[in-house]
DNA sequence: GTCTATACGGAGATAGAC
DNA sequence: GTCTATCTCCGTATAGAC
């Protein structure tokens, strides 16, 4: 594992694929000819399509808590952080417009497939949710975090649902400043906890 | 056209099955299964998988053109009739919590695929964005109706996706009662035009 | 209009040589 | 580990009988 090698290459291939394209659109032959291997050698590394998923939901998952883990350690105040969530969708834009959101057009078409591995793509979701729900917590809405974070993570969704439809940069723009607005609304009432126990 | 015919039945059985399955993971023999006839018989109606996507696409276009036409002529304020656009997420709570929204979902999908029907799809959210547009200029919001309508737009699609995710009905319910509260809070300064120029 | 039979290509997957 | 060759199944699409 963490090798950089043609296991690691097909896995970050196959995930820039499906996230392009879809999973059940993208076929080996895409991934082998992103590679740059032959079809065959694939079943060497992965015996299964749905085994390549698994990988890849495998490597964004740990790599959305490496992110998540480093917004934590910056510092700053619950708000600040929860400003990085939201930033997102500024600073993924372009892709966002053309491909959506890489977590829920995953979820969504292993949700339409019934796929199996929904459920592990869900924790995407989750991991996200959780983080935010522990942010609002430590900013004092202890009683209603996790619907806060739920709320939150909503809003972003429907923002890269629109954003892959319409292509309006100004669009996503202006609900980035309207969810930072209401974070602000949200955090107001219970400021005196934003900056204690940042642990 | 308009006929309760074999063609119509095969219209109604892939925009089900296009709906719970996706466009790319419906064949012509799950929809000849699901009309009773043979696939052979497909080609007498549509020369191609794509010429099924435009009549399904159509024939919601012009359903939801009735059904918004409807919500217009029932009367009321413009905030009652977008109350009946907010309501739609909890009337079709079950299939959005098992499918998400068939907007949201087929543009979302048709968009990966890099398909050229995404443009007619879309259309779907064009017809709500003005519809909703209409009812904030009436409103009395006029130089923002169109940013708001996006943003209520954005908002339902971010709990159909959510919803699709966690299957979670309370988490529904509690956001429409969140959007029911925006919308108040956001008619409220122009409340004085709200049942004028009803129309 | 509806059927059966079939062409044709692409998909996932396997075997075995190098 | 990587390749080529091949298998099998399923998808869209066509031809032609009834």
């Amino acid at each position: 594992m963490q090798d950089t090698g043609t296991r690691q290459q097909i896995i970050d291939a196959a995930a820039d694929l499906f996230y392009r394209q879809g999973f059940e659109h993208t076929s080996f032959a895409h991934i082998a000819a992103a590679v740059g291997i032959s079809r065959g050698n694939f079943y060497h590394h992965f015996k299964s399509k749905d085994q390549i998923l698994d990988a890849v939901i495998g490597m964004r998952l740990a790599r959305t808590e490496v992110m998540l883990a480093q917004w934590q350690a910056q510092g700053g105040t619950p708000a600040q952080r929860m400003r990085s969530f939201i930033h997102m969708l500024i600073a993924n834009q372009v892709p966002i417009m053309e491909h959506g959101c890489p977590v829920g057009t995953l979820c969504g078409e292993l949700a339409k497939l019934g796929h199996p591995a929904l459920a592990q793509a869900g924790r995407l979701f989750t991991l996200f949710r959780s983080w935010l729900g522990e942010q609002f917590v430590l900013a004092g809405r202890r009683s209603d975090a996790d619907a806060l974070a739920l709320h939150l993570l909503a809003r972003s969704q429907g923002v890269a649902v629109l954003a892959q439809t319409f292509r309006d940069a100004d669009f996503v723009r202006n609900e980035v400043r309207q969810m930072e607005a209401w974070l602000d609304t949200a955090l107001a009432p219970a400021a005196r906890r934003t900056t204690a126990t940042g642990r």
